[in-house]
RNA sequence: CGCGAAGUAGAGCAGCGGUAGCUCGUCGGGCUCAUAACCCGAAGGUCCCAGGUUCGAACCCUGGCUUCGCAACCA
């Protein structure tokens, strides 16, 4: 293997369009501090860069409907996430940004570079322009009518109902997302980056010399290298943003693409004068955590532009993690199905540790992965508490009953087998996670690390020290050998813990500052050297009184969780409205005795006013129900046919816990007749039937007085 | 037929040619130093489906199904 003389760790630049949500830090920036953390422990020479991505068309967009500036946007949300890393201890060498002056000078140097050896071709295209809103429009601002399933709000690039891709071109009655104005074209020229002049570079460099990437990156990369590379516009139109540093390209600005992953080399700048060593040494191990999403950009495109550059070093490695789903769910910003990190920090306060925890052991290294409250739950309780941290807390424990607080003496004429075993294993543990985060398998490197606990746990009882303790003499005080015995165990104990503290330091930091607190050592103890030795802690020395580690998650935190979640993503503005949790929110709360809250809106607050408009946009129809069906491996699901007069529908409802199928065929309700289809349980449902809640969470229909004709309006 | 990743016990994952494994959960027993913690044992799987290669396949090949993702910026 090569040596590296330095290290220099990147974690995507997140957006500064939102606050920082658990799936952020599985995704990439747990790993990366891990991994910095551990590099540090063994006293390499590291430097951990990331920033917050400030420029790109949605930021204007957002300050366009908040009617502020678009700085004003991007200086709150680099606030509250730069705190958020903060607090999680995101060990950041620097948090910078890419609204700031060194990085709009880097970029633009670095654009100017290309530029003057002749690298960029220019060309002039015609783009879809708002005239009322004097900005020309991303393919994803135009809606308009989709000519394969008549979805009249397909987006320029995709209609979302039938999933087919378009272009703005294809769509009937084009309008524009920000004004409803009807979009025009216009010319306007562009920088584009010949990227398939580095194909072969590209070839050469992934699949024949970087086989040890993991799958889904080289994955990803080969099919993108196999399909052939296309020349890449890498400026845009646009007032917010890296200026084109060219005569004659107002109003222009760097492709969020081209200038983001500038932002390292910007932030790294920021942090040393010695930046260059690090970007430009061949002997650095440029590393770069980041999400799937974001593989082409790492492993293609901006290598590609290093490369074309020159002068720097390209990514030694590129661990890409999948994506993290919220139970059961994938995350939905504009639907608030996420768990946000500061408001995890406010409602767990001090329990950064047990978020890591979670969130390394079950990160989505190989696929997607579900968060859940559950899990959550299970995996402290069991594994921190009860395994880690009760042997921390014993172990103290025992010493200071049978020890009197103090290291025992290690009795070398007495070690029999287990005892050289556990040392041994101690050792073992030190290669296992040193091999497995040297390969960047975080998951199972913790894994290792709670497994020498367990082996702890295991030891201890063997040995049982409490029940040695019985063999007393004549003063009442244990004998000599037993005595011995116990010494025995619990010095050993007591260096497992030391080394414990080791070994969990990459991974939660604040847990291994309480431990070496109360071992009374120094933070140096925590050296990765220090691993795997058997005399950390001297003989003879007091240690402090145990303090616990971990606290056990209780029932009611989770269940308020839970309900947290699924009652904030209700209440949502986006009109693609997910009727499954609505749903379930209804069958949820009604299980309970409270009364409902929200949802329920007996005596509860109203929802904010909406205008006649909004109103008009739902359109309730009366149907008969036809046929009523269980839906299979679903408790609450019932898969209905409805008729409305002018067709026949198929809707899934939430209501099995309150309708037997045989009772309702034949009834005439109220559907939500244009909602978003969407499927449930593999079945698609089109519409949703309108359900009265009472006090005790009972449902009824909301249905006409007598009989009417199906279809008929509800107004 | 666009492409990539994934589909293994209730849950989360490992194994990637040679008698199905780990953690959690469940059930039973033991222990009591410890945050009702710890230890031992048991139950639980047509390894997505169908073909093929092989003495032998969860693992290789072919076909299919399902989930997630992929120049819309959401790790």
């Amino acid at each position: 293997m090569k040596e590296f003389k330095r290290y220099l760790l990147t974690a995507a630049l997140p957006y500064a369009n939102g606050p920082l949500h658990i799936g952020h830090l599985a995704g990439c920036y747990l790993p990366a501090d891990i991994y910095a953390r551990y590099l540090r422990a063994q006293k390499k020479d590291i430097k951990f860069v990331c920033g917050s991505d400030e420029h790109g068309v949605p930021i204007t967009i957002r300050a366009m409907k908040e009617g502020i500036q678009p700085q004003e946007v991007v200086d709150k949300y680099h606030a509250i996430i730069k705190d958020s890393f903060e607090q999680i201890g995101i060990s950041f060498d620097i948090y910078s940004r890419t609204s700031n002056a060194v990085h709009h000078k880097t970029a633009s140097d670095f654009f100017t570079n290309l530029y003057d050896k002749g690298l960029f071709e220019e060309k002039e295209t015609e783009q879809y322009y708002d005239e009322e809103k004097k900005t020309f429009l991303a393919d994803r601002y135009i809606i308009g009518t989709c000519p394969v399933c008549g979805n009249e709000n397909a987006y320029g690039d995709q209609c979302e109902r039938c999933g087919s891709s378009l272009s703005p071109d294809q769509l009937i009655n084009p309008k524009s997302a920000l004004s409803d104005a009807v979009p025009v074209k216009k010319k306007t020229k562009h920088w584009y980056f010949p990227l398939q002049n580095y194909e072969p570079f590209l070839k050469q460099w992934i699949l024949e010399e970087h086989t040890d990437w993991k799958n889904n990156v080289y994955g990803q990369c080969k099919s993108w290298l196999d399909k052939g590379l296309q020349p890449r516009a890498m400026t845009r139109d646009s007032s917010w943003g890296v200026k084109v540093p060219l005569p004659g390209a107002e109003g222009k600005v760097l492709y969020v693409w081209f200038d983001a992953p500038i932002g390292y080399i910007s932030a790294t700048k920021e942090l040393t004068e010695n930046w260059a060593d690090y970007w430009c040494k061949e002997d650095t191990k440029l590393v770069h955590f980041i999400g799937k999403d974001n593989i082409v950009f790492h492993c293609i495109i901006f290598p590609a532009m290093l490369k074309a550059h020159g002068n720097f070093v390209l990514p030694d490695n590129v661990p890409a993690n999948e994506f993290l789903n919220i139970e059961g769910d994938k995350v939905s910003t504009s639907r608030n199905w996420a768990v946000w990190v500061d408001e995890y920090l406010k409602d767990f306060p001090d329990q950064q540790d047990v978020l890591r925890y979670v969130l390394c052991a079950n990160a989505p290294e190989t696929k997607d992965n579900d968060f859940t409250w559950k899990d959550f739950q299970d995996r402290t309780n069991s594994e921190l508490v009860s395994i880690f941290g009760n042997f921390v807390n014993r172990t103290f424990v025992l010493m200071h009953k049978l020890c009197k607080g103090k290291v025992p003496k290690l009795h070398e004429d007495i070690l029999d087998d287990a005892d050289k075993k556990l040392f041994e294993e101690i050792q073992n543990s030190k290669f296992k996670i040193q091999n497995l985060l040297d390969q960047y398998k975080f998951r199972d490197a913790l894994y290792e690390v709670i497994d020498l606990a367990r082996k702890g746990n295991k030891y201890m009882q063997d040995k049982q020290p409490w029940i040695v303790a019985r063999q007393t003499g004549d003063d009442g005080q244990p004998n000599g050998e037993a005595q011995k015995q116990i010494d025995n165990t619990l010095h050993i104990c007591l260096q497992l813990t030391a080394n414990l503290a080791i070994f969990i330091n990459p991974f939660l930091p604040f847990t291994a500052k309480k431990m070496i607190y109360m071992m009374k050592v120094v933070d140096k103890m925590l050296d990765w050297e220090n691993a795997g030795k058997a005399m950390l802690l001297s003989i003879g020395y007091s240690l402090r009184a145990p303090e616990l580690l971990f606290r056990k998650i209780e029932d009611e935190e989770i269940a308020a969780q839970i309900q947290k979640l699924k009652a904030t993503s209700g209440n949502v503005q986006n009109k693609n409205i997910n009727s499954q949790k609505m749903e379930d929110i209804k069958v949820e709360d009604s299980s309970k005795a409270s009364p409902p809250i929200g949802g329920g809106g007996l005596e509860g607050a109203l929802k904010s006013t909406i205008q006649y408009d909004d109103f008009a946009k739902l359109n309730l129809k009366v149907g008969t129900i036809l046929s009523a069906e269980k839906v299979e491996k679903a408790d609450k699901l019932l898969k209905l046919e409805v008729d409305l007069g002018f067709e026949k529908r198929i809707v899934v409802s939430g209501i099995a816990l309150h309708f037997k199928p045989e009772e309702i065929i034949g009834k005439q309700v109220v559907v939500v007749a244009n909602l978003a289809s969407r499927k449930m349980r593999g079945i698609e449902s089109n519409g949703m039937i309108l359900m009265a809640e009472d006090k005790a969470g009972k449902l009824y229909f909301v249905s006409p007085g007598e009989k009417i004709d199906e279809g008929s309006s509800v107004t």
